[in-house]
DNA sequence: ACGGCTCATTAACCCAAGTTAGGGGCAAGC
DNA sequence: GCTTGCCCCTAACTTGGGTTAATGAGCCGT
C-alpha cells in the first residue's frame, strides 16, 4: 500500500493531500485543478513555532511537517489532542464558520496550505464531492478523537503507545510516507508522544523499550521501524477501519 | 438561566430540540415548523437497552432520556465515549452519509424522534439555517470530545468528576433540565460514570465523596446537587467556552 | 414478609505509572 | 575543543488509583 501510494504520489504535497481528499471521496480532474489553482503554499515553519489563531483564518491544510493541537492546564500539564499529518485539515473551523481556539505546534519543519475560506466556499459549491470529502475528513478526525479517548480511558501504556503507532503507519501509509520496508518518520520527542498518550516521559521510555524487546518495532533518530505489525496491531488491539481508508 | 430555558420551554421535548438548535443557529418559524412536521416520535425505551446500528439510519434526536456511546474491549473494559443529552443528535453520521458504528445504551427511559434521511435532506436545502445548525451542533460534540481527552489524560479523579459535572450542569441548563434550586437528574451509576471519566467504580465513589465533603456538590438517588458552581468550575478547571452556548 | 437483585459505600491491599535524580550521546554555537 | 542544551535512557522510590472483598440500603417480584 505504501508503495503503490508512493510512486504515484510523487512528493508534491498538494497532490499528496489531493489523493488524500480522494481516499474521502473521488475528485474529478476539474475539481482537482480548481484545487490546485486555488491553494497557497505558505512558508516553511521551524520546529517548535506555535502557530496564531488568525493564522487559521483560512482553509489550512498541512503540506509537509507536523503539527500538534494541544492544551496548557494551570498546572502545566499539557495534553496533546491531535496530531495532523501532511495532507490533513489543521483545523475544521471552516465547516462552521468558526476559529477554533485551539493551540497548535509544529513540531518539525512544516509548510501549510491556505485556501481562502471565500474561495473555498465557491470551490464547495461547484464542486459538492470537495464539499462531501472535506466533511468526512472532519468526521474521521472525531473518529480519531474518540480512538484517543478510548486509548486515555483503559488502555494500558503499552496498548496506547501500540495504538497510535499503528495508527500513525496507516494514516501515513495514505499518504505514502512510509517506506516500503516498513519504517515513517515520527518527529515527536518521547515528551510529547507522552502528552499525546497522557503518559510521563519516562513511562514512554520504558513502555517502548519493551515494544522494543518483543520486536513489534524499532526506533531510532526519529524513524520508527514496524517489525511486526500484526503483532503490534494484536498487542494494541487496533483495528484500522475507523479511518476509513478503505475506499 | 436554567429558569428561564425552563419556564420558556415548557416540556415538549421537540420545542426543546429545536431550542437547542437555535441556540447553534437562529431558525424562523418556518423552519422550526418543517421541523416540527417532519420529526417522528418513537417509542419509549426502556434504560440499559442497547441501540441496533439500523436504528439510527435516520436522523435521530434524543427526546428525552439519556443514551451513551461507549466502546467494550476484549479484556472486557468499557469505555464511554460520547454523552447524549435531551435535545442532542443521537450521531452525527447523517452529516456525511455514513452509519457509526459505536454502540449506545440507554441508561434511563428514553424516546428519540427521527426525521427521514431523505426528508432531512430536503429540509437542508430549504432551511440552509438547519444545516448549519446541525453541523455546529456536530463541532460542539467534537470539542467535547476534546475536553475528554484532556480529562483523561491530565486531570486527576476530581478534576474529571467536577469536570463531567460541569459541563453537564451547563448542557442540561441550557435545555432546561436543570432545577431553580441547583440540581439535575444524572441517569448514571458510579460504575458508568467511572466509564465515562475513565475511572474505577470504587475511585469513583471515593472522589465523589471527598467532592461532598468540599461542599461543592451533593448527590441523592440519581439527583445531583451543585452546591457550590465557583468552588466547582474551579477544582475542575472549567471553562463553558466550548460548549458554545452564549450565542 | 422474604429472597434476590443492583447500587452505594468502605476498608485493606496492590500495582501501574509518576517523580526525582541522575548518566551518556550528540549537535549547535563559541 | 569546549560548553550548552536537548534528548534518550535507567534506577530507586512514591503514589494515585485499581482490585478484591464485604456490608448495608433500597427495590423489586412473589
Amino acid at each position: 500500500m505504501s508503495n503503490f501510494a508512493g510512486t504515484l504520489l510523487g512528493n508534491d504535497p498538494v497532490e499528496r493531500f489531493l489523493h488524500r481528499l480522494s481516499l474521502f471521496e473521488p475528485l474529478d480532474a476539474e475539481a482537482r485543478d480548481a484545487v490546485r489553482r486555488s491553494i497557497n503554499r505558505g512558508p516553511l515553519i521551524p520546529p517548535l513555532q506555535e502557530l496564531q489563531p488568525d493564522a487559521l483564518q483560512d482553509v489550512s491544510v498541512l503540506l509537509s511537517g507536523w503539527i500538534c493541537h494541544f492544551r496548557l492546564l494551570g498546572n502545566g500539564r499539557r495534553q496533546i489532542t491531535t496530531l495532523v499529518v501532511p495532507g490533513d485539515f489543521v483545523d475544521f473551523g471552516f465547516l462552521v464558520g468558526t476559529v477554533s481556539s485551539l493551540q497548535c505546534v509544529t513540531t518539525a519543519h512544516s509548510q501549510i496550505g491556505r485556501i481562502r475560506t471565500r474561495a473555498f466556499g465557491k470551490l464547495a459549491l461547484q464542486f459538492p464531492a470537495l464539499l462531501r470529502a472535506s466533511q468526512r475528513a472532519a468526521a474521521v478526525d472525531a473518529a480519531i478523537g474518540r480512538e484517543r479517548i478510548i486509548s486515555l480511558g483503559v488502555r494500558t501504556a503499552a496498548e496506547r503507545l501500540a495504538s497510535i503507532l499503528c495508527e500513525l503507519w496507516f494514516r501515513l501509509s495514505a499518504i505514502g510516507l512510509t517506506s516500503a520496508e516498513g519504517s515513517y518518520d515520527l518527529p515527536m520527542t518521547q515528551a510529547e508522544l507522552g502528552a499525546a498518550v497522557g503518559l510521563s516521559t519516562v513511562h514512554v521510555n520504558r513502555t517502548l523499550q519493551s515494544l522494543r524487546r518483543t520486536g513489534a518495532i524499532s526506533l531510532q533518530s526519529g524513524k520508527v521501524w514496524i517489525r511486526d505489525l500484526e503483532k503490534l496491531t494484536a498487542l494494541a488491539g487496533f483495528d484500522p477501519a475507523y479511518l476509513s481508508l478503505q475506499a
